[in-house]
DNA sequence: AATGAATGAGGTTTCATTCAT
DNA sequence: GATGAATGAAACCTCATTCAT
């Protein structure tokens, strides 16, 4: 197992699958791309299959490791928030490709991909709502649990579509966002 | 051309994508549900591709349709708003398989789709963008379309996931989110 | 039975074959082209084999059946062949389309046209060589009408390429090298 | 790439398109007799039509190559003409069935094969109109190409009819018919 | 006689996976 | 470990033919 045969194999296969998407990314595609035979894609990997979730799996670890730091920060809600809103983004941002595949593609492929999908991405939302009940109220955790992550994505969204979009822009955005979101609160904190 | 057959087909189409996904649903599996024969399908649709194409686009036509009605309507912008994400949660509601598949699967698929999916995003986030413009500057209003938008997909998405969530339990979530967002903008305003 | 379908069917046929050739021409073509309904074909004939054999045979038919008169003419040979090859030019210009069919694409479709194409170019070539038979000796009459048939076929083909040939051109052309043919044959018989 | 499986899948295609047809002949027609998987057909050649194209324009370069030998050949006109028949024969005859497949099939199939016969047709026959205009005027040429290339090809189509037809006796056969031929050109000459 | 929607057998082609070297 | 030719199941799609109206 030379590992840097396998590292070529993924780095090909993220590339392609963001770009192709699952089914329109062969096999073939992936070896050609990482200048190996094709045989040897099934020395590191049983199937396509494996290789995709394979990906899939890494971002989503990391992805919550770097998050669940925020769940024992000590500071204001919205600097909290804000600093886990950066961590998300740079994190997605760095990973552009297997986000890409994880958050636009992952839902739509078969029945198997969509249950993998919903329990990733109920981590995220859960952890994310873990954070906000810190500050607020069950309930008003709940919404905007679902503003905020929406929000996110949305984001990284029209980041994928502009492609001369950066991460400054996308943070720069969120904060604007963030603030918006929280003067509403803010206020009703207040009063 | 019997208009019925090929509502059987479109019919049984919708529910197979959005179960199974494009890839998943193989032709032999629509006319099986649909009880033609294999022959059949291709009288009324040169391609899967094309019948995929005709679902998603009717979609969107009514959609946007739907909504474009608000870019006259005279009322204050909260109302306004929130009837308008009202409409778009009814009509995705009653479209849920077709809304499952162009919200979350179409920019997945291939490249192809991907371009299309950005071009018929972007109509519908250029229309609220426009509703907006009429209330607030035209860098607030950006930014607020693009957390409502976030917003409400992911409302959609929740309710993809629990089965039995419904309409109006969808409506009262967004509304309540609406809230919050406007009350930071609102005070702002009054200020 | 109406007999005006019949011959819209069958001309519709002839053009099409002609074009396209037998197997890339479709039933739904040649009903196309002929304004009638699909199954309305299968009142007139049984298959779409069948309606290529009728037009087959009927020019094969016309064809012998025009060539036989000159059994029995009693003019010198350089006279009667020039009439013969006159009118079998003349007949084949008439029904270029179905002589095309004929002559150039029968023996290629399958094995059973090949063993009909076979037959009857097997009687044509046979009047041939019963004609000449009158004036030459066996082996002879044998070998002019490989070179006659053969030349006759290879002025119709060049006619078929050049779409602007017209039936005097051939007829003319046909006679010089009918001459050039019998000169050497002539001087033989004087010596 | 095996070059040897490749040839197998020649060789097995050339044996069946002659036999039953380019329409007739299926891909698992093909693959079955060079007993080799279906998929593997497609690894050699990209589709049927591929490898149909590959015969033909080999048989075609290869003739063409042999002929063009005639062109600076300095003999008198007579013995000239027979070697290169004799080398037309030779060639179609050890390539029977693709040399039957170019002649008798190609026409016949589509619009596309058909206009590829005519630019290959004209070839040879411009090049032996080149050969003969050595010696005769360009008209006398032109019709004497056509009688010989109609010749040449009657009596190889005989060949393809009667099985059991050897290449000597279509040898002597085309021999004695360009006497004939010329005996009555080369009175004209003498005169 | 005419229609045209429906049929389904059978074709071409794709591609993930295997395996002998 | 690496290779790449070979596999074959399964997909999409075509079109001659049928049949109820």
């Amino acid at each position: 197992m030379k590992i840097e045969t396998k590292k070529k194999l993924l780095q090909s296969a993220k590339e392609l699958f963001a770009k192709k998407g699952y089914y329109e990314t062969k096999v073939s595609d992936i070896v050609e791309r990482a200048n190996v035979a094709q045989g040897t894609f099934y020395i590191y990997f049983k199937s396509k299959e494996e290789i995709f979730l394979e990906l899939i799996k890494t971002l989503h670890q990391e992805l919550l490791q770097k998050l669940e730091v925020y769940l024992n920060v000590e500071t204001d809600y919205q600097t909290t928030i804000k600093s886990l809103v950066k961590e998300f983004l740079t994190e997605v941002y760095n990973n552009k490709e297997i986000a890409e595949i994880f958050f636009s593609q992952l839902f739509g492929l078969n029945q198997e991909f969509k249950q993998l999908y919903i329990k990733k991405i109920s981590d995220i939302q859960q952890l994310l709502f873990e954070v906000l009940k810190k500050y607020f109220p069950e309930e008003k955790s709940r919404i905007l649990s679902t503003i905020i992550l929406g929000f996110i994505r949305q984001i990284f969204f029209n980041c994928l579509i502009n492609k001369n979009f950066n991460l400054d822009q996308m943070v720069s955005k969120a904060e604007e966002g963030i603030d918006i979101i929280f003067q509403g609160v803010n206020r009703e904190v207040i009063t």
